[in-house]
DNA sequence: TACTCTCAATCAATCGTTTGATTAATTTTG
DNA sequence: CAAAATTAATCAAACGATTGATTGAGAGTA
């Protein structure tokens, strides 16, 4: 049936998502990965043609829900400059940490510079996020909520750094933090909202230092 | 020669750290790793025992070297928890573009979520670097030079995040940026200046806000 | 000779992929 | 409707290629 069908393969393509972020791309056989589904080795190139094809598959299903994600935001007419990127701010730690899998996964095969055809194709799908933020920077930038001394794409490493950073090492982070981040009611219930706190702080100081907007 | 032994090893050591950084630890096998460095494939267990020896020997070259670096500067009594954070960034930002390779290698293997063995040897080595920020960070904070409200351990994480993201990810940050950041004299005459700027506006803002020492 | 270093050749194991046969589902035909 | 024909899905087995590692012979030195 057409249902099971879809079903299965993103059964699969859950299962591959998981072991390609825990043992990397070439780390994560596909007899692995076949084996963990409970599929066969043969149906991965049936359904994906290719081990890239699979893992690029993975990407395929994101893009969509990625893109309208922070557009809706940046288009409204009638919220300012700084709570459009307090509001994305919000949008992008719920969801980093949803699909923290997925995130570590992008972000370790995006670092292997000789790998161009993966590589392009995993840029091109983070700088829809990246365009979306700068812009809302931008414009504040423009409108003069924002210093006019901002440095707009620094700000843009350090508001996806900062959170890479404590998801893509969470040996270290954990470390640092002084509690389990894996742990998924910790990370919900106290993490979370810390993080945004602490972002929106760390933004909102810099972002109106030497700015008679502060008032 | 005793001598040449030594050169040949660190040699290799150079070679297999820029390709393992390439490649990933998977994606390099020893057979590029050895036709890279020039030697037989056979050296390579010869002198590292194995391909993780290998790997681990890469590591070991570093330790000494990381762990004097920030010590120095956080025992010094005379200057202010801001100076010693401010030359932290420095040192910082100087260093880790030269090891870049190093860098982006450390942090792709420890995402790797299913090598306890490798992932603890590196987490070790880099909590030293956190431990001595934390250490100054701490120290303003109680000192009063640092806002009371200030969220350490997630400081660290910007620091920390915000230059690995833009070192980690290079095709993904020269778009950002608008320049290639690879290129070698651009980063040492424009974007380590401005990095360094930017970090340390950054950080002042987030850390003398709501502070009566900013006057 | 004794020792370290270097090499081509080779090892078993694993890799991603393909194959041909078999079963299940769907469509066509009488 | 039922039998036949066609298509899709699934599987075990095997493919050639590549992996990390080992071997034993030879070169160079002391």
């Amino acid at each position: 049936m057409e249902k099971d069908k879809t079903d299965k393969k993103d059964h699969i393509l859950d299962v591959a998502e998981r072991v390609f972020s825990d043992y990397g791309f070439d780390g994560a056989s596909t007899r692995l990965i076949s084996g963990e589904a409970g599929v066969n080795m043969a149906m991965l190139n049936y359904y994906f043609g290719s081990k890239e094809g699979l893992f690029l598959a993975i990407f395929e299903r994101k893009i969509s829900s990625f893109q309208t994600l922070l557009q809706n935001i940046g288009s409204d007419e009638t919220t300012t400059s700084w709570d459009k990127l307090a509001l994305c701010i919000d949008k992008y730690v719920d969801r980093i940490i949803v699909n923290n899998c997925f995130q570590k996964l992008i972000n370790r095969e995006i670092t292997m510079s000789k790998r161009w055809d993966l590589t392009d194709k995993i840029t091109r799908i983070l700088m829809v996020n990246v365009t979306e933020i700068k812009k809302i920077l931008d414009e504040g930038v423009r409108n003069g909520s924002f210093s006019q001394d901002t440095d707009v794409q620094l700000v843009i490493a350090s508001i996806f750094g900062t959170k890479n950073y404590i998801i893509n090492t969470p040996h270290l982070s954990s470390l640092i933090i002084g509690h389990d981040i894996t742990e998924e009611k910790f990370m919900e219930e106290k993490l979370k909202p810390r993080i945004k706190t602490y972002m929106k702080r760390l933004l909102k100081a810099y972002l109106t230092t030497g700015n008679d907007n502060t008032k």
